[in-house]
DNA sequence: CGGGTTTGACCCGCGC
DNA sequence: GCGCGGGTCAAACCCG
């Protein structure tokens, strides 16, 4: 598994692409079709830990909330995909579908997507703005009641917070995952959140509106993340501190 | 009580 | 035209 780890490569295959309007009820009558943007991240599974302990979809809860709104098995893969919207806005068109990797069931697929031109989720970090241990402020779903054949990738680990404690693993996961926000923009001093909220999706509504004084709070936020092992570890590592962007 | 997850059903697009 | 597969919604349930 180190060959995974030590692939300077990170498993995020990016792919951007226009897709139509899916079918779904949110644009009935319309035949707008909205390019969406569509990034594919894999990462590790063990990096995003929690998710044996509490569910096997569950991602690495950047800092944004998602709720999960869907789940079903996709041929060809005896893992299930979950559906995931982004809670933390209530207009917010962003989408994130998680999946184990067919080839790699110690991998873990994102499929992050977002229309071009709306606001994007913001850090929930409203919802654990109280969260200083590792309690639920993760939209993490209970543990997996689902019937996987699970090719036994893993053996349980025993540590908890080894994996966190594992930086390069953390960067691989999280740094990326954000690499492919920032790919719109610049990828220089941006954070995960510039790029998102710059101009992939934003200006809209109220939503985005409460954002924006959180400018300020970034730092609280990032205290918030100073806590969480995921974040903290990118930050750090990234050197980029607590500058957030958000517009 | 609120938020979130779960599960089934429905709908749509595409391929044959 | 039918079937398959994928994606989303909605109702119910559970947890905090």
């Amino acid at each position: 598994m180190d060959a995974r780890f030590s692939s300077n490569n990170p498993f995020i295959s990016e792919q951007e692409e226009d897709t139509t309007p899916e079918s779904g009820s949110e644009s009935p009558p319309s035949s707008t079709r909205r390019a969406m943007q569509k990034k594919v991240v894999s990462v590790p599974i063990k990096d995003v830990e929690g998710s044996r302990l509490k569910g096997d979809s569950a991602p690495p809860s950047d800092s944004w909330a998602w709720r999960k709104y869907g789940q079903k098995p996709i041929k060809g893969s005896p893992y299930p995909r979950g559906y995931y919207r982004c809670s933390s806005s209530k207009g917010c068109p962003a989408r994130k579908q998680v999946e184990r990797s067919s080839v790699d069931p110690t991998m873990l697929v994102i499929t992050y997507s977002c229309e071009h031109n709306h606001p994007w989720p913001l850090p929930s970090r409203s919802h654990h703005h109280h969260n200083n241990s590792s309690k639920h402020a993760k939209p993490e779903p209970q543990p997996d009641p689902e019937p996987e054949p699970e090719p036994e990738p893993e053996p349980q680990p025993e540590e908890k917070f080894s994996d966190l404690a594992d930086d390069h693993t953390l960067i691989s996961t999280s740094a990326d995952e954000f690499s492919w926000f920032g790919e719109m923009e610049t990828t220089t001093s941006t954070i995960l959140e510039s790029p998102i909220f710059t101009e992939s999706c934003v200006g809209d509504s109220s939503d985005v509106a409460m954002f924006f004084p959180m400018r300020e709070e970034d730092e609280s936020l990032f205290a918030d993340l100073g806590e969480l092992p995921e974040c903290s570890t990118v930050f750090r590592h990234r050197n980029f501190g607590p500058e957030v962007q958000i517009c």
